[in-house]
DNA sequence: TCTGGATATGTAAGTGCTTACAAATCATTA
DNA sequence: TAATGATTTGTAAGCACTTACATATCCAGA
């Protein structure tokens, strides 16, 4: 069942179905008709690859991510695919760590399949010094970054203004009487140095030196947070901090754990479920998510109907207090269970 | 570039060059060598799209999710693609809920972009009843379904016994002096069918009747789930059920906050990253996610390989103590924090 | 009724690959 | 050295569509 067989149970030539399909305007109304009749009953699906070969082009899109087991990028994922779906759009998705070589490899991968852009979620800090691969793909197809900073052309970039936010915490747990904030992180993306940016220059304003901010890369896994935070303690069990900023919620929970029942406020970044699941329930940072991810398939739309769109893009960022955090308590404990 | 100058710079005809392309045999060594210096010196990449109206296949699987934003399909959604990706698939992500509806145009979509396979992940209780776009899609490539069940030719169903390990844990709860035990769920999956059956028997095994068993629907969403089960509390503020076995670790965790220093032992299941969060951690049963996805694609690469597969395996579950539940203490309690 | 321009349709040449079949080359043996 | 069969290569016909260009049809106005 090809366009042939179409064309001749209508009546008219091939050429005339594939207006039909692709929806030209120099066609009657009463030949649309017929034509779209007779696909319908003869249950007729057009060849994409075939299309594709005309067109060069089968409306998909490529999501290069990180890692979607981790809660806050599916959910990015999952905004971008619909949005996408919606518009059309097929996401041909591609998880590839965090490992520059897998991901040049995946980049290629996804420019051999012809996709029609690449969405980028998750990019690691890396691409800041070598975005060869990026810059590669850029000059095939447009390539939109969410969450990261990478001028080119052809690139355009959806960011949150996570520094400061970070940074407008970090000053209200230090006003409301902090020292010796512990801030966790476990890997380095764009959007991880501009919150630990956040950080040092938080305490900078406040007058914490260097040698007194207490800087923990710690692996993503909560067990060992809670066990690297508990070993931190001195002798007499006492840790040497007076408040948590973490990356990633699942870092402050691993922390949260550790400080059952202390008086020590704890703060985390994404606003994932997780955040609602311990307890405490976790004070964190909102990074906009939702319309990271709805914009860049809008800017995406654009971009495809030839409309000059902005590189960059970036929202605020808030905080979203729960238990773990109250800006303005001083020393906002964590609640001692009853 | 294309393949007429590949064939016309190593001077060879095209088809040579094809052969080259598809690892054809009947290439000599020499020839071969030459056409595949000459690609890469031309930085040449084959057009998908002609290739895909060749061989009829662009090597892409469609996975369709219910929602990849929940961590759990998260987590097998990115399972899938790993494996796939390295088979030299890659995969077309389709989220599109649980409505069947939107479940039927998705298929449509993916078999329309003329995908190899369909793998179901998250397939929901109706498809129990009518499957016909499953029967349709089967028509056409193999549909893998993971944790569902339906028997049709070219179907293929990885399971796990989820009605076991429910019916295992709830007897152990029965046996370590429960009485009524409160079952939460939300979603009617094939999967939600079984559990809810491994619990009903369960009861029914230990002699307790269908009026005593407490089942309650909730939407999957923490606090809605930890209100309802502290409404549930009589005028004395007693909870009218001493133990708690929920469809899913969020419900479980909705439970165990309303629960709150409470003796009464939870469990979930999915054993999901949700588990160790939560304070109490949550005992949860594990069911073999990483299996269950790494199988499916195994069975596809040998559906592909045209070996005979089973086209029903099965897993067992089990159970993953942590705090909240340990099976053999009796009145297992959930931990009061210090 | 005729004419001109607008609108609708058809023809044919791409698009870049695969593959059956034919032809050429090669190695082997009598 | 010629004949044989195996191996390698080339030719040409698909695969199912798009689209520039040519042609036919339509309708309004003269």
């Amino acid at each position: 069942m090809n366009i042939y067989d179409i064309a001749k149970r209508a009546g008219v030539s091939i050429a005339t179905v594939s207006r039909v399909l692709n929806h030209s305007p120099n066609v009657s109304q009463k030949t649309r008709e017929r034509v779209e009749a007779v696909m319908k009953e003869s249950n007729y699906t057009p060849n994409v690859f075939a299309r594709g070969l005309g067109l060069n082009s089968m409306k998909m899109i490529g999501v290069l991510c990180t890692d979607v087991s981790d809660i806050f990028y599916a959910q990015a994922v999952s905004i971008i695919e619909n949005n996408l779906r919606r518009e059309g759009y097929h996401a041909i998705l591609c998880c590839t760590g965090s490992e520059m070589k897998s991901k040049k490899k995946s980049i290629e991968l996804l420019l051999s399949k012809r996709v029609d852009a690449i969405i980028l979620v998750g990019s690691a800090f890396q691409e800041q010094f070598d975005h060869s691969h990026i810059e590669a793909a850029a000059k095939k197809v447009p390539v939109i970054i969410i969450n990261g900073l990478i001028e080119l052309p052809n690139t355009y970039c959806i960011l949150c203004d996570e520094y400061k936010a970070v940074f407008q915490t970090v000053s209200s747990m230090l006003s409301g009487g902090c020292r010796k904030i512990l801030y966790l992180y476990d890997t380095q993306t764009y959007s991880g140095m501009k919150k630990l940016m956040g950080y040092q220059d938080a305490c900078g304003a406040f007058g914490i030196p260097y040698e007194q901010q207490i800087i923990q890369k710690v692996p993503k896994n909560l067990e060992s947070v809670t066990q690297i935070v508990l070993e931190s303690r001195d002798e007499e069990g006492r840790f040497p901090f007076d408040g948590v900023m973490a990356s990633e919620d699942l870092l402050a929970i691993g922390a949260l754990k550790a400080l059952k029942g202390k008086k020590i406020p704890v703060v985390g970044i994404n606003n994932s479920v997780l955040a609602e699941c311990s307890t405490p329930t976790l004070s964190s940072i909102d990074n906009m998510l939702l319309s990271l991810c709805t914009t860049s398939v809008q800017i995406l739309s654009q971009i495809f109907e030839d409309y000059t769109v902005p590189q960059k893009i970036s929202y605020n960022a808030k905080l979203i207090e729960r238990e773990s955090f109250h800006p303005g308590e001083v020393n906002s404990p964590v609640l001692t269970p009853d």
